[in-house]
DNA sequence: CTGAAAGCGCTTACAG
DNA sequence: CTGAAAGCGCTTACAG
C-alpha cells in the first residue's frame, strides 16, 4: 500500500455482507465457523473478508457476546521480582502458547504495581472472563472473594484450606522437598540446615514440612530452618549467617534454585567445597540451577506446562465445563554436581 | 458479603440513573469527568455508584467511543529473552507506571511468539489505539507500514532512516559507545577489541560505531570486533573466542552489560585479572553490571524512564497532541572497578 | 440454511 | 446543566 493511498474506511460486518451479497448474520455465522451456511454463501463471505482486509471488532463482540474475550494472569509481585524469577517467565510461556490457540488475550496485572484495589476492581469490572493466579499470598485474601464472581486457577495452593470451589495446579511440594532432603541424606549427611520459602505461601510452607518429614524419618534433628524469600540474594545471606553460625552444617535443601543458587555463592566466597564438605539440594530447574557452580542436584517441575494446564482449566470454566479442583503436576528429580 | 447471597446482577449505568433520579446521559457525564453536571446530581450519581458498586463496562464504552483504551507493547523477541533482559523490564515498568495514571491498559505482545501475521492483525484489527514498539529488528518492515494506520512509538531508533512520521525514544548511542571506550583508552591501553551487539538494530550499530570513532581518534586500530546478540552467553562466548585467539587484547568495550558480564566470566575463567591485564567497559547500569566479578565501569541509562517517555508520547499522540519525533535522553558515565 | 430485528451498555451531538 | 434519541459493530433467538 501507497503512503499516499487514500486510506479505506475500516470495513465493517455490514461492508463485508453487502459485497458478499448477504445478511450480515450470515457473516457473523461464518466468522464465528458456525456449521448452518451453505458453502457457496460462507465461499463468497470468506471472499469479500478477504478482499476488505475485515477483521471484526473485538468491543463490538464483547458486549453483543456478553463476554471479553481475554483472561488475566495476575501475579502478586512487583514487577521486579516477576522478571527475575524464571518460574514466572515459563508459565506466561505456557499460558501464552494455550492462549495461542484460543481466541482469547491475555491481560497481565501486577498487582502490587498499583494498589490492589484496583486490580479487584478491574478483575470484578467485567474486563476479563476470568483469571489466573500465580504466586498467592496468604493476605491475599482479596483474591479469593473474587472466585465466587470469576472463574479463577490458582498456580499453587491458596493458603486457605475451608475456601471451597477453588482450582489450582500445582505440584506434591511436600514429596518434592522430601526427595530433594532424601538425597542429602543418602550422602551421609548428619547436620541438616534448610533455606526454606516465605510461610505465607503454600509452596514455602510445604517444602519446609517435607524437609522435616524426610530429616524426622532418618532419625535426624535440623540444625537450622531458616525462611528466606526464595530469591538468589536471600539465600546468599542466609548462607553467610548459617557459616556465621558455625552449625557445622553438612547438608542443604534450599526451597528453590535461586535460594540455592545464592547459597552457593556464599559457600564459594567461604571458601567451602560443595559437595565434599556440604551437600546441597533444591526445588526448579531452572537457569540458576544450571548455571551455578556446582550446577544444582534438584528437583524439577514444568512451569511451562503448568501455565498451559492452567489456561486450559480456566478456558474450560468458562465455557462452563467440569473440571478437577486439584490437578497435581509430576516432578523429577535431576542429579547433578551439587549433593 | 456471604456466599450464599444471591449475587445481584452487574450494575449498568442504567441502574445507577434510576437510582440517583438523573438520566443515563448525566450519568455519563460525571462517569468521565464532564464539568458540565450540577453538584447535587454529581453527588447523587456518585452515591447511586458507590450503592451499586457500578464499574463501566469497557467494551460499550470501546464501542461507543470508537476507541479502546488500550495500547500494545510489542517486543520482537522470544518469551526467553525478554524475561532474561533486564533492559526490558525496566521499560515495561516505566511504561506500566506511566499508564497506572490513564484510563490505558497494557497489552503485551511478545511477537516471535506466535506468527508475526497474527500480531500485525491484531494490531490492525482496532484492538489497540496504538503501540509501543521495543527492540526493533532491520527484518520486522512489517510495523513500520502500521505507523500509517495506528499511532506508534519506538524505544530505540528504527533502521528505515527514510521513513517519515516515525517517534522514537533513544539514548545517543554513538555518543554512549565513545564515552566508554574513552575510558580504556584513558587507562593507556592499546590493544581494543569490542564484543559489539546485533548489527540489524539501532543500538548494535550505534554503539559499534561509537568504538571505531573513540579508537580512531586515539590513533589506534581495532584488533577485534566481533558481533554479538546482547546477552551475557554471547559475550562469554565471544571472550573466550578472543582469548584462544592471543590478540594480547588489553582493553574491551561491550556494548551491553550482558555481553560484559558474559566476557569477565571467561576472563575470570581463564585467570585472566580484571582490570589488571585488560580494562573492560560496558554500556547499561543493569543488575549485570553491578554484580559482576570486578562490578563493570558503565555507561548508565535509564529503561524505566524511556518506558515512561514513550507511554507519555503514544498517548499524547493517540489524543492527537504534537510531540517531538525524536526525544533523545541522557546517560551518565558509572566508574566502578573493571576498567 | 438465511434474514429482519432486537439488543448488548455505553457516549454524544442536538435541542432546550 | 440536562435529557431523548441515535448510534457504535456485533450476535442471536425467532421465524421462515
Amino acid at each position: 500500500m501507497s503512503m499516499h493511498e487514500a486510506r479505506s474506511p475500516k470495513p465493517t460486518l455490514e461492508l463485508v455482507a453487502e459485497r458478499a451479497g448477504v445478511s450480515r448474520a450470515t457473516v457473523s455465522r461464518v466468522v464465528n465457523g458456525s456449521e448452518r451456511v451453505k458453502p457457496a454463501a460462507r465461499r463468497a463471505v470468506e471472499l469479500a473478508i478477504r478482499e476488505l482486509n475485515y477483521v471484526p471488532n473485538r468491543a463490538a463482540r464483547s458486549l453483543a457476546q456478553g463476554r471479553t474475550n481475554s483472561v488475566a494472569l495476575v501475579v502478586p509481585e512487583n514487577t521486579a521480582k516477576f522478571f527475575a524469577d524464571p518460574y514466572f517467565a515459563k508459565v506466561v510461556q505456557g499460558v501464552a502458547r494455550y492462549l495461542a490457540g484460543t481466541e482469547f488475550m491475555l491481560t497481565l496485572l501486577l498487582s502490587t504495581e498499583a494498589d490492589p484495589a484496583k486490580t479487584t476492581r478491574y478483575l470484578q469490572g467485567g474486563n476479563v472472563d476470568g483469571a489466573l493466579v500465580l504466586s498467592h499470598h496468604a493476605d491475599d485474601r482479596s483474591y479469593a472473594d473474587l472466585g465466587n464472581v470469576l472463574p479463577m486457577v490458582y498456580g499453587g495452593r491458596t493458603m486457605s484450606t475451608d475456601q471451597k470451589d477453588i482450582y489450582v495446579v500445582d505440584i506434591d511440594n511436600i514429596a518434592a522437598a522430601k526427595q530433594a532432603t532424601e538425597v542429602v541424606i543418602g550422602q551421609g549427611r548428619t547436620k541438616l540446615a534448610t533455606i526454606a520459602g516465605p510461610q505465607d505461601m503454600g509452596a514455602g510452607l510445604d517444602r519446609l514440612v517435607g524437609f522435616k518429614q524426610a530429616v524426622q524419618n532418618a532419625g535426624l534433628e535440623p540444625v537450622a530452618i531458616e525462611i528466606g524469600d526464595f530469591t538468589p540474594a536471600s539465600g546468599r545471606r542466609i548462607m553467610r549467617q548459617l557459616l556465621d553460625a558455625n552449625l557445622a552444617v553438612d547438608g542443604l535443601f534450599a526451597a528453590s534454585a535461586q535460594m540455592g543458587f545464592g547459597a552457593l555463592q556464599a559457600l564459594a566466597e567461604a571458601g567451602v567445597k560443595v559437595p565434599e564438605d556440604i551437600s546441597v539440594t533444591s526445588v526448579d530447574d531452572d537457569s540458576f540451577a544450571r548455571s551455578s557452580t556446582p550446577p544444582l542436584t534438584t528437583i524439577a517441575q514444568n512451569p511451562e506446562r503448568q501455565g498451559e494446564i492452567m489456561a486450559e482449566l480456566l478456558i474450560k470454566r468458562i465455557n462452563g465445563e467440569q473440571v478437577p479442583e486439584w490437578s497435581i503436576m509430576d516432578t523429577k528429580l535431576v542429579l547433578r554436581a551439587s549433593h
